[in-house]
DNA sequence: CGCGCTTTGTGAACGTGTGCACAACTGCAT
DNA sequence: ATGCAGTTGTGCACACGTTCACAAAGCGCG
C-alpha cells in the first residue's frame, strides 16, 4: 500500500458535527450499545440521518449494510480523525470571571483538553488557585506554551486586552485560538481562531423572538434555522 | 402606505453577523466616527465588503453611494431588525462555575440582556449572591419569568440536568433557549434553541491542528476555514 | 442456498451562501 | 453644468451544504 492514509479534505460542517456524534457514541458505548444505525444516531444528534451517513462516509466505510455502525470502531476513527488520540492542553489568558470558570471546569480535561497554566496581567491575580491551577503572570506565557508544548490558547480577557492576548500567545508559539471576548482578532496566516460570543448567541435569539412576537407572521420553521431539536 | 414593514425574511447567515456589525458601528460611534463605507465595515469585521453591502441591504438601501453608510442610523436599523429596542430579560438555570460567571458578567446586562434571576435545584447554592442577584430555588423559576417577563432561558446546568432544566423553562414560558450543556435538547416546536459547546471548539481546532502537523500537508487556507482573521 | 428485510453509501437535485464585477448613483471640483 | 472619483446595490456564476432516493450489500431464516 503505497498510499497510508489518503487524507481527504473533510467539510467544514461536518468537522463541526463530527464532536458530537462522538459525545453521543462514547455515551452509548458507556451504556453498552455495541451497534448504532445512521437513524439512531441521527435522532440523538438532533439531525438528518442521510447526513450522518454522508458525514461518516468520509471517514470511509465504516458501517456494515443491513446492520449499522460499531459504536467503539466509530469511536475510535472520529476520534483519530479529529485529532484526539492524544491530550491538548491549553493555556488560559485572564483570569477573571470567565477565566476561572474555565479553568475550574472539568469538562475540559475530561475530553482531553487539559489545562496546561491560567495567566493574568493582573499581579494582583496571580497567584491565586482556582481549579486547582495557580494563576501565573503572562510574562511566564511563553515558558508554559514551550515547556507543557502547548499548541491552544483560550482568550478569556476583556475586550480591550484581546488583541494583546492573541500577539502574546501567538509570539509564544500557540497556533490555535478559542476567543471568548467579543473583539474579531487579527492574528498571522496559518492561525486557526474560533470565536465564542455569547452576547451574539443571545442576539440572535433576540432576532427570531422578535419575529415571532413581533408582527402578526407566526415563525414558521424558523426553529429549524435556530438549530432547534424537536423532540 | 399599506404595509408598514414588508418583514422580508433575513438568511441566517446574515442574522449571525448581524450582531458583529452592531458591536463595530456602537464602537466607531463612540469613536466619533460618522460614516463608514462597506469596506471599513467589512475590514473590521474581517469580511468580505461584498458580504458587507449584500448583509446591509436585507435591512433595505441605507447607504449612500459614493459616500457610504451613516454609522448612527446603520446602529438603530440593525437594533430595530434584531429587536433589540428593547432589553430581554434572560434566567439562567444552573449557579455552579459557569452559571455564576454568566451571572457575573456585565457584558451580558449592557448589550440588552440583564439577568433577571439565577436558579439552581441545589437547595445548597439557593441564598447565595452572584454577580448581585440572589440564588433562588428552581421552583421559583415560573414565578420569575413571569413576573419578568422573560423569553430567553440559559442553561448552565451538568449534562445529565440540562434537559429537565430545559423542560422546566419551557414550561415556565420560556421560547429561547441558549444551551452551555454539551447536551442534545429536545424541546417542542417553535422554541428556538441555540448551542454553545465549549468542547466541540476545542475539538475542531484539534482538527485543524492535528491536519496541520500530522502529515506533511501544510494547512493552505484552512485558517480561512475556522473563522481565522488575519492583519 | 436463495429470498426478503434492513441499512449503508452515494449520485443527483436542490437550496443556501459567497464573491466578482459592474451599472447606477452621489457628491465635489472646476 | 459637466465630468470624475468614489461607493452602493445587485445580477450572476460558482462553491458549499443538505436531502432525497435508490442501487449495492450484508444478514438471517426457512
Amino acid at each position: 500500500m503505497p498510499v497510508e492514509r489518503a487524507r481527504r479534505r473533510i467539510p467544514e460542517a461536518t468537522v463541526a458535527r463530527l464532536p458530537i456524534y462522538l459525545r453521543i457514541l462514547v455515551e452509548q458505548a458507556n451504556d453498552e450499545v455495541e451497534c448504532i444505525s445512521s437513524e439512531g444516531l441521527a435522532e440523538l444528534a438532533g439531525v438528518n440521518a442521510a447526513k450522518v451517513r454522508k458525514d461518516l462516509s468520509y471517514l470511509g466505510s465504516y458501517g456494515t449494510r443491513g446492520v449499522g455502525y460499531e459504536v467503539a470502531f466509530l469511536v475510535y476513527q472520529i476520534r483519530r480523525e479529529l485529532g484526539l488520540t492524544h491530550d491538548w492542553p491549553v493555556v488560559i489568558v485572564g483570569a477573571g470571571n470567565l477565566g476561572q470558570a474555565l479553568a475550574g471546569y472539568n469538562g475540559f480535561g475530561e475530553r482531553g483538553f487539559p489545562v496546561a497554566g491560567v495567566v493574568d496581567i493582573e499581579p494582583g491575580k496571580v497567584g491565586s488557585v482556582i481549579g486547582g491551577v495557580r494563576v501565573r503572570h503572562i510574562d511566564d506565557l511563553q515558558q508554559i506554551v514551550q515547556s507543557r508544548r502547548v499548541s491552544i490558547g483560550v482568550v478569556a480577557t476583556p475586550p480591550a486586552a484581546a488583541q494583546d492576548a492573541a500577539d502574546r500567545l501567538v509570539r509564544a508559539g500557540v497556533t490555535s485560538i478559542l476567543n471568548f471576548a467579543p473583539v474579531v482578532l487579527a492574528v498571522p496566516r496559518g492561525i486557526s481562531v474560533r470565536k465564542v460570543d455569547l452576547a451574539v448567541e443571545l442576539q440572535i435569539l433576540s432576532y427570531y423572538e422578535q419575529r415571532r412576537t413581533g408582527v402578526g407572521l407566526q415563525a414558521v420553521g424558523s426553529n429549524d434555522a435556530t438549530r432547534g431539536a424537536s423532540a
